[in-house]
This record gives C-alpha cells, sequence and structure tokens, in this order.
RNA sequence: GCCGGUGUAGCUCAGUGGUAGAGCAGCAGUUUUGUAAACUGCAGGUCGUCAGUUCAAUCCUGACCACCGGCUCCA
C-alpha cells in the first residue's frame, strides 16, 4: 500500500489521495459539477494542468473559470492556439515566446512574409477551427538535449540557445495535434475552452526585446471564458478610445501637439486652466505643511551635471548646448538645482527637517518611438520637492508625504492608490546598514499612513537610495504610476550638503525626493481619461455657459456671463442665431457643466434656467443663486 | 532609435497619372426659435516636406519630417 498525500482544500477539509491521482479525478470525487468547471489545479501555489499526476501534499484547490489565475491559463493556452493558427496558414515560421499578459495574451513570430493587418481576420478564423477540434495540450516530458533535437526538427531555432537557460533538468513541450511547442504549461484541458477569442494588433517586436537582435511581429489578442466578459472587454477597450486624452484635448481646446516640437505639448487657455487648478490644488497643501516653494534655472553648467552623477547615469537623455564657449546643460531634474540653494547657506539642525518644493519644467530625450500625446514627453514639470533631514526624521517626513499624497488623489477623484516599495539593487552605491534603516522607515511610514497594502519590489530600487511608488486606479481600472519618495544618501554628499548638528559638528543631511502628480503634463492627460472631459466643477475649464433662447435675449446673455465672470464662475454665452436645442448639444459636447437657459421670461425676471450637463433641470434661479451654487461646489472640489 | 502602418479643409473622412470632393465646424443671410442638430448661400486645401520618373504627380519611386500601434509582465 503506497502511502497517501494529504490534500488540503480551501474549505479546510482534508483529503487523501494515493499519489498520480490526477486533479480532474480529485475534482470529479468531489462532485461531478466541478469535474466540468475545472481548468487546473493548484497546490501550494503551483498551477497544474488537470490531468497532471499530483506526485505531493499541501494546499490544494480546483481553479474553476471563475479564478482570476484560470484566465491566466486560459489566455496561455490562446496564445498556443494563436501559433498553431499562425504555423498553418505561414509554414516555415519560427517562434519567439508567447505569454498571458494582464489583458490578454500575445505571441512573437518570425515569419517568411510579413503579417499584415488583414490576416488576422483569418488568423482568428482558424484559430476559431481548432477550438472546435478540441484539440488536447499533451504534456511531454524531455531532458535537455532531447529538447534542443526536438527544437532543431521543428524548425525552431530561436528558443534552442533558450534551452540553455532554463533552470530545470526536466523540459516540458505541449503537443496540440500537429503543432508542439516548448512550454512550461499549465494549459487547459484543450482547445475547446478557448472559445472567446480576440486578435487586437500585429506589430513590431524583438527576440528578447533587444533592439540589435532577431526583428519580429508581435500579434496581440484577448481571450475570456465568457463571450460577456469578452465584449465587455471589448467595450472598454472602445471606452479607452473615446476618452483618449489627445482626443478629448482637442475637441475640448485643451492643448496641442506640433512637428516643431516633438513631445513638446503646447498648452491653450482651456489646458492652462487645469494646470493652474492643480497647481493651485498642490500649493495649499504645500503652504499647509510647512514647505517653501522654489525656482530654479532651466540652463546650468555642465559641470553641475557631472557633479549631481547626472552626467553618467543620464547624459544621453539630456539637451546641451554651448554659451560663451562653456557647455550647458538642459535640466533633465530638479534636485541639484535645490541642493545648490541649500548649499547657498550654513544650516542649523533646528533648521530641519528643511522642506523645498518645485513646480520644476525639466527635458530629457526621450527616443522619438515612445512619445505619446501628453503621457510620455520630452519637457514636462514636476510637482517635485526635496526635504533635507536627518535619518531619525526620515519617517516622518515620509508619512507626511504619504499622507499630503493621499490628500491630494482624493481631492482629484482617485481613491484607489496603491503602493509599492522598491528596495536595494545590485548596483546600490552608500552604506547597507543605511539602507536597510531607510527601507525600514519606508516600510513603516506607509504602515502607519494607512497603505498597510503596499507590495514589495526587491531591487528595484535606485542606485541612491530605496523609493516608494505611488499608483493610482482610474474609472476604467487602468493603473497610472504618479507619485514617488525616494530616499537619497548620495546626492546631499556629492554637494558637500551639511548641518551644523545639537554636538557643534558638522553632518550630512538625508535628501527625500518626491513628487506626487508627477509630471503635471502627464497628469492632466490622466485626468482627461479619467474623467473623459467631464470635469468636476472645480477643474472644468468652462463650468457654466449662458445660452440664449432668441436674439432679443443676447445682451442679457452676456450681461449674466459677465456677472458670473465677475464672480469667479468660468462663463461663456452662446449668443449665435441657432435654436436653444442646438446650443444644448453643443454645450454638452464641449463638457460644460451648466447650462444657463435665457429666454423672455428670464431676461424679464432677471433670472436663469439652469440644466445640468447630464441633462438634469434645476429650475429657474437668479444669477446670484446659481453663483452662490456654484461657488460652494468649487469649494468643495465636489 | 528599431519594426509596421498612416499623412487630402479646423474636425471626421471620400477620391483620381490630366492641378480635388462630402458632412460637421466657420462666415453671411433668412427664421426669432424653450432644453442634444432650423433653412439657404459663401468661403476654405502648395493633397506632410524635398527630390526623382513622366508631356503631365495629390496619385508612381526615394529620402526626410510628424503622427499611430508596438519593441521580454521570460520556454
Amino acid at each position: 500500500m503506497s502511502p497517501q498525500l494529504e490534500l488540503r482544500l480551501p474549505d479546510g477539509s482534508i483529503r487523501q489521495v494515493a499519489p498520480g491521482t490526477t486533479v480532474r479525478q480529485v475534482a470529479a470525487d468531489i462532485g461531478p459539477g466541478l469535474a466540468k468547471a475545472a481548468v487546473a489545479g493548484e497546490i501550494e501555489g503551483d498551477v497544474i494542468e488537470i490531468d497532471r499526476p499530483i506526485e505531493s501534499g499541501g494546499a490544494f484547490r480546483i481553479l474553476t473559470a471563475r479564478d482570476e489565475d484560470a484566465l491566466h491559463v486560459l489566455r496561455h493556452s490562446a496564445a498556443h492556439l494563436l501559433a498553431m493558427a499562425v504555423l498553418d496558414l505561414f509554414p516555415g515560421t519560427d517562434l519567439g515566446f508567447g505569454p498571458a499578459t494582464d489583458d490578454g495574451f500575445y505571441y512573437d513570430f518570425r515569419t517568411p512574409r510579413q503579417i499584415v493587418e488583414e490576416d488576422l481576420p483569418k488568423i482568428e478564423q482558424r484559430m476559431k477551427e481548432i477550438v472546435k477540434e478540441k484539440r488536447a495540450y499533451a504534456r511531454v516530458e524531455v531532458d535537455r538535449s532531447g529538447a534542443k533535437e526536438r527544437l532543431q526538427g521543428l524548425g525552431f531555432e530561436l528558443k534552442i540557445p533558450h534551452v540553455d537557460e532554463i533552470p530545470e533538468d526536466v523540459i516540458s513541450f505541449y503537443d496540440s495535434g500537429t503543432f508542439t511547442d516548448m512550454c512550461e504549461g499549465p494549459h487547459v484541458p484543450d482547445t475547446g475552452w478557448i472559445e472567446h477569442i480576440k486578435l487586437l494588433s500585429v506589430s513590431g517586436a524583438y527576440w528578447r526585446g533587444d533592439a540589435s537582435g532577431v526583428p519580429m511581429q508581435r500579434v496581440r489578442g484577448t481571450a475570456f471564458f465568457g463571450k460577456k466578459e469578452l465584449k465587455a472587454h471589448l467595450e472598454r477597450i472602445e471606452q479607452a478610445r473615446l476618452r483618449d486624452h489627445r482626443k478629448v484635448g482637442r475637441e475640448m481646446d485643451l492643448f496641442s501637439l506640433h512637428a516643431e516640437g516633438p513631445g513638446f505639448p503646447f498648452w491653450h487657455p482651456k489646458g492652462a486652466i487645469l494646470w493652474n487648478a492643480l497647481e493651485g490644488l498642490v500649493r495649499e497643501e504645500l503652504l499647509a505643511r510647512g514647505y517653501g516653494e522654489v525656482r530654479t534655472p532651466t540652463v546650468l553648467s555642465d559641470e553641475l551635471w557631472k557633479r549631481s552623477g547626472h552626467w553618467d547615469h543620464f547624459k544621453d537623455d539630456m539637451y546641451f548646448m554651448e554659451i560663451d564657449e562653456r557647455s550647458f546643460a538642459v535640466k533633465p531634474m530638479n534636485c541639484p538645482g535645490c541642493c545648490l540653494i541649500y548649499g547657498s547657506k550654513p544650516h542649523s539642525y533646528k533648521e530641519l527637517p528643511l522642506r523645498m518644493a518645485e513646480f520644476g519644467g525639466v527635458h530629457r530625450n526621450e527616443m522619438s518611438g515612445v512619445l505619446h500625446g501628453l503621457l510620455r514627453v520630452r519637457a514636462f514639470t514636476q510637482d517635485d520637492a526635496h526635504v533635507y533631514c536627518t535619518e531619525e526624521q526620515l519617517e516622518d517626513e515620509i508619512g507626511d508625504m504619504l499622507d499630503m499624497t493621499r490628500a491630494i488623489y482624493d481631492a482629484v477623484g482617485f481613491h484607489d492608490i496603491k503602493t509599492r516599495l522598491a528596495t536595494r539593487p545590485e548596483d546600490a552605491m552608500g552604506d547597507p546598514e543605511a539602507w536597510e534603516r531607510a527601507e525600514k522607515a519606508l516600510g513603516s511610514a506607509l504602515d502607519k499612513n494607512g497603505f498597510e497594502g503596499w507590495t514589495l519590489a526587491p531591487g528595484e530600487g535606485a542606485f541612491y537610495g530605496p523609493k516608494i511608488e505611488v499608483h493610482v486606479t482610474d474609472a476604467l481600472g487602468r493603473s497610472w504610476q504618479c507619485g514617488t519618495v525616494q530616499v537619497d544618501f548620495s546626492m546631499p554628499e556629492r554637494f558637500g550638503l551639511e548641518y551644523t548638528g545639537r554636538d557643534g559638528a558638522k553632518h550630512t543631511p538625508v535628501m527625500i525626493h518626491r513628487a506626487i502628480l508627477g509630471s503635471m503634463e502627464r497628469f492632466v492627460g490622466i485626468l482627461i481619461e479619467h474623467y473623459a472631459g467631464k470635469f468636476p466643477l472645480w477643474l472644468a475649464p468652462v463650468q457654466a455657459k449662458v445660452l440664449s433662447i432668441t436674439e432679443k435675449q443676447a445682451d442679457y446673455a452676456l450681461e449674466v456671463s459677465r456677472q458670473l465672470q465677475a464672480a469667479g464662475v468660468r462663463a461663456e454665452a452662446d449668443i449665435r442665431g441657432d435654436k436653444v436645442g442646438s446650443k444644448i448639444r453643443d454645450a454638452t459636447l464641449e463638457r460644460v457643466n451648466y447650462m444657463l437657459v435665457v429666454g423672455g421670461r428670464e431676461a424679464e425676471s432677471g433670472q436663469v434656467d439652469v440644466r445640468t450637463r447630464a441633462g438634469d433641470r434645476l429650475g429657474a434661479m437668479s444669477p446670484d443663486e446659481f453663483v452662490a451654487r456654484a461657488l460652494a461646489e468649487i469649494r468643495n472640489r465636489a
């Protein structure tokens, strides 16, 4: 009698099974319904397919279509399915990698001829045929040399060198009919599971992301267990397209981009309102939290950038120029300038923490291919700050920064915030013990300020110190990294910054860099997409529009709009000869928050008939009454 | 930077080897209108830039510029 394995199920019950029992058998044993719904199994966190024999005991669960991890399995299998179809249609294709991603899957191919957009429907069609065949994903295990032989035989040459990089000695292949791919798995039982798929794009990629390496083509797609989920996902993509900040920005006349300055956005008056509103919000917090605001020059001597270390790490991204036979650089960061301010006079420990904020415009020569609207630019303004303090003050300071971050994100409407703590990388400089203390201070500050859910990103810190990354989730569920808090042991030293301690001796302060919105440009872009241009009143470029019903009310409409402007409400008047329905349509498309309709009745009684952007009628009221309402709403940032 | 695609009026887009159109927006007039599109007319373009092929190029070729999608969440 063989020893039994012990499986701990999610409900706490224990099941004894013989070694070699498959996941499917366990599921069937629990219930026939579960056996049918089972996609894969999970033992001690390792996902395995349903026909794999169970070799060890431990925490066990059956994954069904409802599990997030199962979706990942499905999509990985979908990537294989894609490769099957491409190999059928493009014989002689070599395979790259084909993983599942957060929202779908892709596979990289080297094909005899280019795959073009028009090929996607054909590939998708072929995939659907293979789905109907219900081809199994049969796992085959071989050793290292067997793997190479197999790949050689299949003509998959790119993957051959990769075999040596696989740590395990047992290498698995998955056979599905005529198709075979070296793959770690796991997979769904057969292709019949992958009914709901959509190919989305074909684009360039490189073998292992190396731009000097083999060029390949990446086909991207997505897959879901259910038709409804796929449909919802495609609708979300369409939603994202509709709220694309480049499109909305043009429609609302917020900003423009020109060939004369690629990556250098031009802000129009209405876009500048958003910018100024955000700056105002941040300034309020700065004042309340004891920051001073500084401004440092855009162009500074080369020598400064050599001293700061940017020359070594950042030179390729910087702009240079010659002035009076001296070499200057356009600043890519604000910190060195701020350090010059700190160093301009002696400091006492009593001044610490010394907090200096700067809305600092920086230029970075990003690669031309990565530019993207406001989200990836070459000139941007950071809501930057540098705090000089003692190591003992780190935790409280970081805590206050996190608190400020939360306050600001709350005000702009981002309530779902995620944080990551990035720790000491390989090439770190400075005392490892100081690193450890700083990492502890960052973690502890996160815990004490309501960010207990933070995740650890080992080795992802900057070379000069650990950092916290702050991510926000937008209305479409997308995550954006905006804020960052970075401890810096290096720069104060490089600049010889000092303070006099209680002991009368000179000490080097620790420096914290932090930004909350990150880049103003990018943040406005994110906000545009978050709100789809339908901003809350305090941010809205045009808060109210007075619409005359006939030309007889033109003067009254203009008078009302001037009255609103004088009271601090951003108002316009539409006195064109069009019918009011047409003006309402236009104002709605412009995403104006309030429409104040004025006809004969209102002109007579000195009132306005208020309609919201959403179409609600608030009824007639005096302009003063409307102003009071609007100002209250603006004040509350509702 | 690299791969692929795109570039025609302010916007969305047709179109052709013989120097260009529509809708919306704009302007003018008519209408004087009550909560998401009144009617008529007018104006608007070096067809991204520069070269080449051709009797002739917005169209074909090349270079450049800009934009769009992407460029390892590892078999």
